[in-house]
DNA sequence: CTGAAATTGATAATCATTATCAAAAGAATA
DNA sequence: TATTCTTTTGATAATGATTATCAATTTCAG
């Protein structure tokens, strides 16, 4: 899936650097990458890229609702565009973190839930754990 | 609700240490709490208690399926007791985590959802994020 | 009770994230 | 295109969080 990576910063008001074109292209390569994944991927097309760098953009991002941060148990903080509302298949083993659309009743549902206890609602998160085909096959338990 | 603490740690196997049972009772009390305040409390009741001790425990805890971590979005990860599986509302603003039971529907439209990709699920974690009325009376937004 | 094995507390080491700041680059404007 | 103002970057220092180390202590099975 091909994302206009310009036009989205340009939309939120921040300067088109390439680093920062350069950050989002490999997190959209990815679907789902780690701070040292985009930093590494952005490293081999942008050499000077710094880390902290990546820090600084990552963070703004997801602030400005550009990006979401999916926070996982056992490994470190993933990080994907944003998109329609979906959930997540993560493998304990290896991490990996896959799409998946779960059935509108569970928002409907959960929305009811919150408002019951005077909740305001404003997004849910729904991971799945559990193993991978791979890690599955691998017998990696 | 009271918790047999003692009894837990025997029937995973680990010795009954007075740090041990005030760790747990502390999280009991809390209902769900992250290291600092878990170290805290802990540190009122048993004083020579170490911050490096909180650490091993909980993360034994963790592995041994006694405690449950709650990895959020912008707050230190949180700990509870292992109960039935819940859901859990938790405000963007005061990190405050209270739990809910969302219907059934979910878990099964989650499995067969995770089996149809090949994934072999075992718990699924949900989490609403949002406004706790507190925090929306006192206008924090 | 004893003694082997596990646990603890203190703290050092490591790893992750944020802050700082001078230099470089983007973009609005003339 | 040149000027200027502002943001961003890269390098790295500072801070914060977590893990490792290890001698002393404690648990508990026998
Ligand atoms: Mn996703
Ligand atoms: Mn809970
Ligand atoms: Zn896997
Ligand atoms: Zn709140």
């Amino acid at each position: 899936m091909k994302i206009d990576v310009i036009k989205k910063l340009k939309e939120h008001g921040l300067k088109v650097t390439p680093q920062r074109v350069t950050i989002l292209n490999a997190i959209n390569e990815y679907g789902h990458a780690n701070i040292d994944e985009i930093y590494q991927k952005a490293k081999a097309t942008h050499y000077s890229m710094s880390l902290a760098t990546v820090y600084k953009n990552v963070t703004s991002l997801v602030e400005l609702n550009l990006l979401k941060e999916l926070s996982l148990n056992s490994f470190k903080s993933k990080y994907e565009i944003v998109k329609e509302p979906h959930s997540h298949l993560v493998c304990k083993k290896c991490g990996s973190v896959e799409d998946i659309e779960l059935s509108q009743e569970i928002e409907q549902n959960a929305a009811a839930l919150a408002s019951i206890k005077d909740f305001e609602a404003q997004d849910i998160e729904v991971e799945i754990y559990g193993l991978c085909r791979e890690c599955r096959e691998q017998g990696r338990v």
